[in-house]
RNA sequence: GGCUCGGUAGCUCAGUUGGUAGAGCAGCGGACUGAAAAUCCGUGUGUCGGCGGUUCAAUUCCGUCCCGAGCCA
């Protein structure tokens, strides 16, 4: 089996040209994307419709119940452990998703030491809370670990807890975590071939804005008013574009549906933005835009039938 | 028509006892190894509403006009 990447920023088109490929190809989609793993986020998420599910076959979407949460270590392992299952069943699988840091994980791997212990990681935060803890454990990592320290901010509470715990944890500093993982590095198993959809800001926007007020016609205020009522505001990807929003609008904090509208494009393009930054330091992804579709068509093409 | 309070960055506003101004948000750029649609970092020249006056110097004081909100007629 081999596998295409389909990456690119949040409303770009590339689902649209991952769907018309898997159906040349009788290949599968595979989501690499942190919310549309999540069943019950279905407007907000922008998920593919019933329909593009029955026309072909998706895996990795709506398989994290309700309340759970997932790291990216953790959907690396699923997205294995799946592949593992299909791969005798198609010739090829397309990985479609804007979340960079999960393309990372599986492609790259994760560290081995797998997540924080919760334990040490609670004490962390309980001294980051103190006064000048965030300057006092800034100033221990930048002692044992100045590489480390030199790359995260004082105010990233939240690598900086990490850091710490990890040096605790395993009794060295991180730098030499990263040395050692990327010494012993895997490649990744299976043909690769990476493709990113390029579009501009301004040719984003528009699509962007549809596909918001179709999410708002589709029922996003009342996909979150479900969730609410089952007791989930705390539920993490509630904090993510969309949801964040509609949260506040019915929380009263955003007063029209209009505002809610503009916020959500906003906060949209904003997060293709991040997503452009990301992949764009990628080099080894081949990019598709609009004036050289046919020619990616072509790439994708050889990569499979060679 | 009279009085009062406002008019400062794209938006909301702070400030200058007279020496030409700064926050938050937005925008723009970036980082990213178990929260990642998250989190964090960098980036601020704008006729300080217009026109006059006083002054070495006015966004700041004075006059006048324009615009907005409120109160009284």
């Amino acid at each position: 089996m081999r596998v295409v990447f389909v990456v690119g920023r949040t409303a770009s088109g590339k689902s649209a040209f991952a769907m018309d490929l898997a159906k040349e190809f009788q290949g599968a989609i595979v989501n690499c994307d942190s919310i549309q793993v999540f069943r019950s986020l279905n407007v907000g998420s922008a998920k593919p419709s019933i329909q593009d599910f029955q026309d072909v076959p998706h895996y990795l979407f709506d398989y994290v119940e309700e309340g759970d949460e997932i790291t990216a270590g953790e959907f690396s392992r699923d997205f294995f452990a799946n592949l593992k299952k299909i791969e005798n069943q198609f010739p090829v699988v397309f990985v479609v998703g804007g979340t960079g840091f999960y393309f990372q994980a599986i492609e790259k791997g994760m560290y081995p030491i797998g997540a924080a212990d919760a334990e040490t990681l609670k004490k962390v935060e309980a001294e980051l809370a103190a006064v000048e803890g965030a300057e006092r454990l800034h100033a221990e990592l930048k002692e044992k670990d100045p590489k480390t320290a030199e790359k995260i901010s004082i105010n990233d509470h939240y690598r900086l807890a990490r850091a710490i715990e990890m040096m605790r944890t395993h009794g060295k500093p991180v730098s030499e975590i990263k040395k050692e993982f990327e010494e012993q590095q895997t490649p990744f198993p299976y043909p690769l071939f990476k493709l990113g959809f390029r579009i501009s800001k301004e040719e984003l926007l528009p699509r962007v804005r549809k596909r918001t007020e179709h999410m708002l016609k589709a029922g996003l205020v009342n996909e979150v008013k479900n969730l609410l009522a089952k007791n989930l505001e705390s539920w993490a990807p509630l904090q993510s574009v969309g949801y964040k929003e509609t949260v506040e609008y019915l929380n009263g904090s955003i007063g029209s549906e209009i505002e809610l509208c503009e916020k959500i494009i906003q906060n949209t393009m904003r997060l293709a933005k991040k997503q452009r930054t990301w992949f764009q330091r990628d080099s080894s992804i081949f990019w598709v835009s609009p004036e050289n579709f046919k020619e990616a068509q072509e790439k994708v093409r050889q990569f499979l039938s060679y």
